[in-house]
DNA sequence: CGCGGTCAGTTTGTATACATTCAGATGGAT
DNA sequence: ATCCATCTGAATGTATACAAACTGACCGCG
């Protein structure tokens, strides 16, 4: 019952909607129990029209589904599911790499993917790598990712993009928490951080096909990460959003 | 004031946003334009809420845009947004093919397609080709490309691409009747038929790179229509959701 | 003993009233 | 004359009351 008074300046839906969406990753709202408004309503401090209309963005979001008879459940995911929505991210973020080398792109836009990427080499130099540097790693990896989207000038593709990375186990970053706790971890950063210099290197030279296909290769080890992540049940728990994952053990 | 009584089945949310997709297509609603809930009230019949209700969706659907300080307004697309909506539906489906035909499709499940591909090769046999035709097309056409991505088994692919095929003007079949007052209509149908066919033998034969390139090919094709169909003014009455295009001469 | 229908409780969907914020205009000061 | 501040109207965001629909259970019937 303690901090009633969350800061006014954001408004009560989007409050809401903040508060549901931890609360379907967290666990709270299990997969296929239909939402109740009214404990929505209490748990979230909002009324029942901003929660109804952060249900429906949640159900845009993806977390949600609508049910036929009325009102929303959450949503759940098999194995396959997240693997494909990761290699559809990766689809997407291939075809916004080959948009911006076969458009070109200035030296002043390369720029900021430029100091990402050396941002990110200097986190690899230390061995073995800290919890820290995995955590600024995700950092700069989404980062990364975003600028190299926004390479692309393609507001459609944008929008398309940010809407699959909606799904924290889709998003660039997803995994990289969970594979801290692996021991090919620093392999697989090294190698992650290879294909963003190749990207760059290819959009320098207007080589969309290879610009194209290493982000497509890039979102395959998310997914090798995804599947590593799930064999190796010790730290299962830093896997995002695990409520959510349909498992044979359930 | 006639037909107050629109269907009691439908929830007044569905009705407002169907009347005011309507709106925002035929142009009643105009880019950069606020729309006014009020006034939506009035026009849909519904309250104000289920309208709110129907601006989240729409905006969700793409055709809206938030305004920072509240409300939403038509969204305006360049001719560059439209053609890069086309490629993103089209490398979407490329995916959708590129699944079915790794993954293994039975005759069953491919059987409804070689009825679809029969139906067209059906219709494409009169010359010329009738505007009735074009229109059957448009239906066969529309479901041809349903059941592809359908063979994909993929439930997050299937979803992004009904959510990229949403926008009118990006849907499989957006532009053919705008393209039936085109002289070279037919030739164009004959190409995207051919297309057709051939994703269908590429997954078959578990294809995957030749079931992805020519459904990616195929979309180019329809960027190629979109093109004429806006240089051959005759007929932009056709274009679907003209209103909503940016041109040079406005 | 199982199945179907009816009824009560609860939940969602809708309408409307209220609060708050924004946009535009008007007036005053520099 | 221009710029800024204040004020007023209107629009959005929120809360709540009402209506309709669904869920589940209980009872009666086959």
């Amino acid at each position: 019952m303690a901090e009633r008074e969350v800061d006014r300046s954001v408004s009560q839906t989007v409050k809401a909607q903040l508060a549901l969406r931890d609360q379907i990753l967290d666990g709270s709202l299990r997969p296929g129990e239909r939402i109740s408004e009214l404990q929505a309503v209490e748990t979230t401090g909002a009324s029942r029209t901003p929660v109804r209309m952060a249900l429906v963005r949640l159900e845009e979001e993806g977390l949600l589904e609508a049910i036929p008879s009325g009102g929303f459940m959450v949503k759940a995911f098999s194995e396959r599911d997240i693997s494909d929505s990761i290699e559809l991210r990766g689809t997407l973020e291939g075809l916004a790499a080959r948009f911006a080398a076969e458009r070109g792109v200035s030296a002043r836009e390369l720029e900021p993917l430029k100091e990402c990427l050396a941002a990110i080499d200097e986190l690899l130099r230390q061995v073995p790598i800290s919890i820290e540097a995995f955590s600024s790693y995700v950092t700069l990896n989404a980062r990364f990712h975003a600028q190299l989207t926004e390479l692309s000038r393609s507001p459609p593709l944008i929008r398309q993009i940010d809407r699959a990375s909606a799904l924290p186990f889709a998003s660039p970053s997803g995994f990289v928490m969970a594979q801290s706790a692996l021991p090919e971890a620093q392999q697989i950063l090294i190698i992650g951080q290879e294909h963003h210099r190749v990207v760059i290197d290819a959009i320098e030279n207007r080589e969309g096909a290879r610009a194209e296909a290493v982000m497509r290769e890039h979102a395959r080890l998310a997914v090798r990460n995804l599947r590593l992540a799930l064999r190796n049940r010790t730290h299962l728990d830093l896997l995002p959003a695990l409520a959510l994952i349909k498992t044979a053990t359930d």
